[in-house]
DNA sequence: AAGCCAATTCTGTCCAGGACATAATGGAAA
DNA sequence: TTTCCATTATGTCCTGGACAGAATTGGCTT
């Protein structure tokens, strides 16, 4: 009879490789052991926390679903089959359309040369602000339909977004023309780590002819109230994506449009305030790109040289 | 008489934010405090700690030392100015070379299309490689010198890290001929989120004639477990920059290798390496970019076709 | 029904203070 | 000098308690 040895990858990871590897912090490890009895680690012979890597398996469905908004107690005690089933059964099993569809195929199939020349073809053939808000904007959404479908992987959507990353800034730099007027600060607020929307709104900026200094995200508001007269701007624009709550966002637009000067107009966008109605006083919503070519407009009308 | 008015910006970081900015760990912020009476930052109402923009300052000072070689109980009871005339002296008054001065200077006038231009034209003049090995590594470390001495706000980096961004990524995709072989697989772990590092290898990669499948930062271990297989790459490189310990760059690279299968390569680089002795078992250490392209010729020679 | 507000529950993050493994240091021996 | 060992310094982990803010529920009004 054979021995029933110890599987040779029974790897085991202590807490702060957890951590690092599923982005759980040791506080919610401990606080959800204590609350719901999982994870409940062996530990090594000095009490320490040893995770297995099926347990490591099921707080990354856990935190994918997390995402999605379901709530930790209601799932934390189904198996790890239920789990993925759960992940499966919401894709609402539309299609893309057909462009989209053979850029997402090239993902599938993890053809990372064929992805870039795909997305460069199109950009070509439709310029950058077609790009931007046609394809780009929905290539963003069914990748994020695909994830949650289980098609794709983290690590393809981090390939998609270094890619995207690439074309875009290539664009950016290419831009013939530099703007003018008005100057934008364009950045995003600490917690917010969507690059992608803010290069998208960059991309629109300068094929509109703006001006944009662009800082990245997760700029906190205190450099962001410095930096706006250092450099000399007329607006700052900020993006918020859905992973910010909407009263987040309203209260961050709320707290920067008080500690600029009013000659400086605070703009706001991005998926967590597409449904907000009313915008803190004195600050401008942007809904869509063509709210934001026309907030443009506007600006450049009331200060136009007399 | 006035009244000793509580100035303006006299701004407060919960112990999450202090973490974030400084590196340094809420279980180390709190150690520190108990056994050296340093920082001891002031409670809201609910006694958690708010530390202040001097306590800030003085931390990242001690982080520079500490990673520096110095150690924390001697050093943490001296004051800003002492921190920093100890900084001071630890770099006999170098001057940057005169092509870097200038880069710098733009950056200090605020001047954003000047400094994007001078980086393009530098760019253009070096070619890909030297802007990278020399310009864009040189300028990285004045760049931090800068901030150390108070030249610089935290928005001229985030400015300046976009703009590298740009014109890094804008190389990338310019670059003529698409390497073949090594196909390697290029990240870092979570907790690790300089771009630039990244950015850096990725063009020497290229332009070195390989090819590289680009995760950007902060990739789980397991998902780089299942992304080399998938991209069918024959190398994994990691970069850690010195907001890594070295043994957690280390024990990150051990856990990888175990995790890969032996005819996937694992190799290392960064700040964080930079003085490491020992590679664990199996892995290899890129200690300069040289040794990249050294290691890049060896697998060559290694899998010459017979 | 549908919308809105208040009460309640859920969940992540913070706290204190204790413990220990490992890295760095310094001194003794080779 | 170099090597080795004992001691000290330091970061990370532990338990268990507390609370703020987000999410949900239930009741009331339109």
């Amino acid at each position: 009879m054979e021995t029933a040895t110890v599987l040779p990858d029974e790897a085991r990871y202590n807490i702060a490789a957890v951590e690092r590897d599923t982005g759980l912090s040791k506080d919610t490890l401990r606080v959800w052991e204590r609350r719901y009895g999982f994870p409940t680690p062996v530990r090594d012979q000095h009490d320490e926390r040893l995770y297995s890597t099926d347990q490591l398996e099921k707080l990354r469905l856990l935190r994918l679903l997390i995402d999605y908004g379901h709530r930790p107690g209601k799932i934390i005690n189904q198996s790890n089959v239920e789990l993925a089933q759960l992940i499966a059964s919401r894709a609402p099993e539309q299609t893309a359309p057909p462009e989209i569809a053979a850029l997402l195929e090239l993902l599938f199939k993890h053809d990372a040369d064929g992805l870039r020349n795909a997305l460069l073809q199109a950009l070509m053939k439709q310029g950058l602000l077609r790009f931007v808000t046609e394809t780009v904007a929905t290539l963003n959404h069914w990748i994020g339909e695909a994830w949650l479908a289980g098609k794709i992987a983290i690590f393809d959507e981090h390939l998609y977004s270094e890619q995207i990353q690439n074309i875009l800034r290539n664009a950016i730099i290419a831009q013939p023309g530099r703007g003018s007027a008005p100057r934008v600060l364009l950045t995003s607020l600490p917690g917010e780590k969507h690059r992608i929307g803010l290069l998208m709104v960059e991309a629109v900026l300068v094929a509109e002819g703006g001006a944009c200094v662009a800082l990245g995200t997760e700029t906190p508001v205190i450099d962001i109230k410095n930096a706006a007269p250092a450099y000399n701007v007329d607006v700052v624009a900020l993006s918020f994506s859905s992973a910010f709550t909407q009263n987040a966002a309203l209260a961050g637009l709320g707290e920067l449009r008080a500690l600029l000067p009013d000659s400086i107009e605070v703009w706001g966008g991005g998926g967590a305030l597409a449904r907000a109605r009313k915008a803190p006083a004195g600050t401008l919503l942007l809904r869509s790109f063509d709210d934001m070519r026309y907030a443009l407009e506007r600006w450049r009308v009331e200060h136009a040289q007399r």
